[in-house]
DNA sequence: GGTCAATTACTGACCAGTCAATTGCTGAGT
DNA sequence: ACTCAGCAATTGACTGGTCAGTAATTGACC
């Protein structure tokens, strides 16, 4: 046996091992359902998923204005990344910046009455999604235990550094 | 209280939801995980997050060729993406493109032996990622359960039409 | 056997994000 | 009080994907 059909043998045995299997299952839910989400919010209102995550942010309290840093590590997006975005939410009138008062060097940001109403039919949008593609799905008692594990691994990666 | 304020009650209220948060954990454990592997394998091995799951799949069994529209269904990218995907890994030598002999529309791809080293290489690194933070977090008896749920909602997305 | 709808890959135009560099501001150390 | 290292936001250049449209091929049906 040649030293080609060697490493195909090896390379086969690790695309097929069990923890590439295990993770690429995550990812490839986690793809999917953020699509079809992507698409329904889109067809329904207008807006796409990152649109989505940043109002969820931006309503949690009412009243309360957040900052561009503060939203970028929220949605997973660099500061480039969120200033574009925001571009575009102010442009359709979903968000307004406000000068934070006390740092210049910060942008507030807050949700129009629009935002929030846009907002509020996204949410039934996306429930009826979630619902039927991840909350349906799986066992009544490993539900608890999903979102712990979860949970677990956020942590992880938030703390963890290398 | 105004009609303004009554529908910010409310939008925190759905931004609040067990729904959302819980999702919010799926999709954000997913996101951060696949950005780790990503850069640790431009590190390390000089290919993204994508190009691997490609790898993944045509090392599967040795001397299987693979057609485009199986690898784009298998990688969640569009056909065009996977187009332009497979230019840049037969660019980089990774991948050889062959003319399928039963359906002259179809592309068939398949690994170079410089393909499978780097996949070799790189399979090193994820597993080091994937076991730092998606199996050590997890605690050791949920971790089946984890995975057979991923299943369950992996199954749904496949079945699911609407 | 000819027609036609479906399927595969590819392409141009575009979109949503990244990275690297820049500007303006802040706060800690001396 | 002054400097200076570091942070927030922005911008230009780029990357990696989408979408809509096209061409070639296929297979099912009459």
């Amino acid at each position: 046996m040649d030293a080609v059909t060697r490493r195909g043998d090896q390379a086969a045995r690790a695309a097929n091992s069990r923890l590439v299997h295990d993770f690429g299952l995550l990812i490839k839910a986690a793809t999917r359902l953020e699509q079809r989400i992507d698409t329904a919010l889109r067809q329904d209102c207008g807006i796409g998923h990152t649109m989505f995550e940043v109002l969820i942010r931006l309503c949690r309290q009412p009243g309360e204005e957040v900052s561009q840093r503060v939203l970028a590590d929220d949605v997973t997006l660099t500061s480039s990344g969120i200033t574009r975005l925001v571009d575009r939410m102010e442009e359709a009138g979903l968000v307004r910046r406000v000068p934070s008062p006390e740092d210049r060097r910060s942008v507030l940001v807050e949700p129009t009455d629009d935002g929030r109403a846009v907002f509020l039919r996204a949410v039934a949008v996306h429930a009826r999604v979630v619902e039927r593609y991840f909350v349906t799905p799986v066992a009544r008692d490993d539900y608890a235990r999903l979102t712990g594990s979860l949970h677990q691994i956020h942590q992880a990666l938030r703390d963890g550094t290398d």
